[in-house]
DNA sequence: GCAATCAGGTTTAATAATGCAACCACGCGG
DNA sequence: CCGCGTGGTTGCATTATTAAACCTGATTGC
């Protein structure tokens, strides 16, 4: 069967599901932001296989979202933390989140919500702005080649 | 071995994940927002095999993410568009691009960069902003209970 | 100081999800 | 009535995911 490899694509949407596109990385991304580290604790958290576990995290840090630090409690182990790489998931988690809450059918199965630490308040919904400054949506946007194509002589 | 299923997670992470978390949803999501509407064009677009799709598209439109419509050029077909539902995917798209766009190891190999259609020009960075309007990052944020939870007496 | 326990995995064997290709049904053109 | 394009379904081989058993090195109990 051989899962097919998005790798090479040019779209950016399936390189970045190439790397994190599977049934589990993001949970743990997401376990990362919060603040979990150990492979116990992701384990105790998703509940998921100690191999599958494993493997996840292995394909992360190779491919720099996390990354290895020595300990923090003086143990021998080692625990995982999010790289600048693995930081700048944070948006799409946001994204991700805030679809359910706004589609999910069984809303008041969601326990949390996501509140600005200062103020207690819930934040607004991600927005995709102009640069100078015009709110966009889906319509007012459109795909450009990244370079002028050198055509050939 | 049953895929376990995270349609009963309390996060709003999971529950998005589980409805179009696998590897070729959000691509034919993508699709769908690029304006393919056709069983065909889907197919020649991802390169999946025919079954495959005709499953995912199955489940999209139980999650009424895609909705069929008769037809648009008068032949007995059908076509898949996306519902309001689907539409509220798009953040998630852009927030993936943004990520391959600013830490992908190979940028030369993206084809194309999201501007906005009236000035030709890249869009910004989707950022996250509290009620009052300031400018939030990951360590601004956190999670609260949804409601307050009754006591039992 | 020796057994028991725990963290952090690897190995094994079963089951479920892919992928590919072949097949089928329908409408249409000739 | 014969073939072709679209839109699928069905079989079967291959791969991924899973749970559970096992392993190793460090820590704790006594």
């Amino acid at each position: 069967m051989k899962r097919t490899s998005l790798a090479g694509d040019s779209c950016p949407v399936a390189r970045a599901l190439d790397v994190f596109g599977d049934w589990w990385s993001l949970l743990i991304i997401r376990d990362a932001s919060l603040g979990r580290r150990r492979f116990g604790e992701f384990q105790a958290s998703l509940g998921l296989a100690k191999n599958i576990l494993a493997s996840r995290l292995r394909t992360l840090v190779e491919h720099r979202i996390l990354k290895t630090v020595p300990a923090s409690d003086g143990s021998a182990y080692q625990e995982y933390v999010l790289t600048p790489k693995g930081h700048g998931i944070f948006p799409i988690l946001v994204a991700l989140r805030q679809w359910s809450e706004e589609f999910d059918e069984h809303p008041e199965e969601i326990a949390t919500i996501l509140v600005d630490r200062e103020k207690g308040k819930p934040v607004k919904k991600l927005a995709l702005y102009s640069q100078d400054g015009r709110l966009l949506n889906e319509a007012d946007i459109t795909l450009k080649p990244r370079k002028a194509r050198r055509v050939p002589a």
